[in-house]
This record gives C-alpha cells, sequence and structure tokens, in this order.
DNA sequence: ATCGTTGTACGAAAACATTCGTATTTAATA
DNA sequence: TATTAAATACGAATGTTTTCGTACAACGAT
C-alpha cells in the first residue's frame, strides 16, 4: 500500500520483518529467515534483499561491524504502529476513529481484561478533557 | 445457494474509489473522477481503467444498459471493513483488537461523545458474556 | 450523413514489490 | 596459505498496481 509516501509506509514483507526485529531485538538475517520460515517458506537470499531495501528506505539500521550484519528497527514499535493506525484510519474510516474502534470491537473478539483496560484508557482520556 | 469465496482485498486506488461508491451510491466514471480530483490529479482513463478492473475483480458491478456505465460497490460498507479491520489486526497487531483500539485512542483523537459511544458498545459487549 | 464531443476498450509503460540465481567477500580451520 | 562454509552484493525475472495514450463507439447538433 501506499498512496501516502510520508513516513515510510512498510509492505507487508517488510512489516513481518520489523515485527520479528520489534519481538527479537537487533538480529541477523539468517535468525529473521528461521523464524519466517516458521510460517512460510522464504529463500535466504529473498529476505536478505527485503532487509537491504528496508536499510536503503530507513526502516532499520544495519550494523555492518562483524562479518554477520545485524538489523534493528528504526523506528519504535509504537510509534509506528501509531503511524500505521492513523494512515488506515484516514484511507479507510474517513478519518474517524470511532468508527475503526466500533468494527474491532464489534467484529473481533476482545477478553473481558481487554475491554476493562479500553475502559480504563476512555476513562483516563475523559479526565484529560 | 451461493459459493463462499475469499473476500478480494481492494488496493488503495480500489479503497478510494469504494468509498465515494458508499457516500454516493451508483455513479458515472465521469463522477468518480471528479471527486478524487479534488483531492488530487488523475486522468479520466485512469479511473475508468481501475474501475473496470474493480469490475472483473468483483468488488463493484457495472450498469452498462446506458452510453454511461454505472458502478457500484458489490459488498456492504460495513462487511469490507470489518474484512480490512480483521486483516489489519492480523498483520499489524498479532491479532490483538486491544492494542489496535488502545493505539486507535490512545493518538488519534476522538470527541467526547464517541467516547461515550464507545463505552456503550463496550457494556452491551460485556452484558452478552 | 458528417462532425465534434464524450463515452468505453485496450495495450503497454512506469513504478513498485517479491523472488531467487549467481558472483563475490569474509573468516575460520585444516 | 589454501580450502571451505557461510555470509553479502547484485542483477534480473516475475507479479501487481497505477498511469495514460490511442483507438474505436455512441450520440447530439448541424
Amino acid at each position: 500500500m501506499s498512496l501516502n509516501q510520508n513516513p515510510v509506509m512498510p509492505t507487508d514483507s517488510e512489516l513481518e520483518i520489523l515485527q520479528l526485529l520489534w519481538e527479537h531485538g537487533e538480529s541477523s538475517v539468517r535468525f529473521i529467515n528461521e523464524k519466517l520460515n516458521l510460517k512460510r517458506e522464504v529463500g535466504y537470499t529473498t529476505t536478505l534483499k527485503i532487509m537491504q531495501i528496508m536499510n536503503d528506505k530507513g526502516l532499520v539500521k544495519r550494523n555492518t561491524g562483524q562479518k554477520i550484519h545485524l538489523y534493528k528497527a528504526a523506528l519504535q514499535e509504537n510509534k509506528a504502529k501509531t503511524t500505521m493506525v492513523n494512515e488506515f484510519i484516514t484511507n479507510a474510516f474517513n478519518g474517524s476513529a470511532k468508527e475503526l474502534v466500533m468494527h474491532a470491537l464489534g467484529h473481533h473478539k476482545a477478553t473481558a481484561n481487554e475491554l476493562e483496560e479500553i475502559k480504563a484508557l476512555i476513562q483516563s482520556l475523559e479526565k484529560q478533557s
């Protein structure tokens, strides 16, 4: 996706890799490729190429000090996800966070505990105003 | 009896057009192209081509009874958006609706009224269980 | 009937994303 | 130091999305 190209939007493959980097921290191509292959078959050089492109785009930072290069996400997980959510709200929900939330809660199961946490967040947002 | 087929995910351009069709109902290519051009420059035949592709994919239904063909969204707005939200939750939030909602509410401003509506929805979800 | 305007059809270029084969580099070890 | 295993670099094929030029069809006005 991207009609909007401001903060560089990751492609689907790039997002898959970013998630692994957020979860595991700085990692080698080999490691990421093995994690990817737990879910689907991907060639090593395919993963390598995508991570090199991500480096060119500034989505990751690469440490080339050793033979085995190490990659880490260039963006904080929270900030990146907020950017993606806002983009999604703009593109698919005409800017209405409420609409998105209604769909997310109405059709994707959330546990009682999660609903409590969301209520608490709303409460704290209401106190701010 | 009809076979259920995998929902086709619209591309960004296709989604833009779907939103206009949901908003305005059955429309001509000329009309949609003019709406698009309020926000960004798009050639007429570009819009035409995308709408033809959407027809091939089954994203829209086309009425060719007149010289000016009319297009309407093939999917109900609610169903399509739910599908997109669930896809997004899977891809970017590891399946957690809560994570998505927290991001949506935490950083995208929602009005006090909207927060009330969301609370009411949560209440009704909690009653169900 | 012909001309000009406004449609649709279609193909191909341009831009972007994904995949992978092959060449080259690096470094441990025999 | 020469060999080998494992890494990176690079280019090209493939696939998808977006864009638009050009051809042709429909129709109203002359």
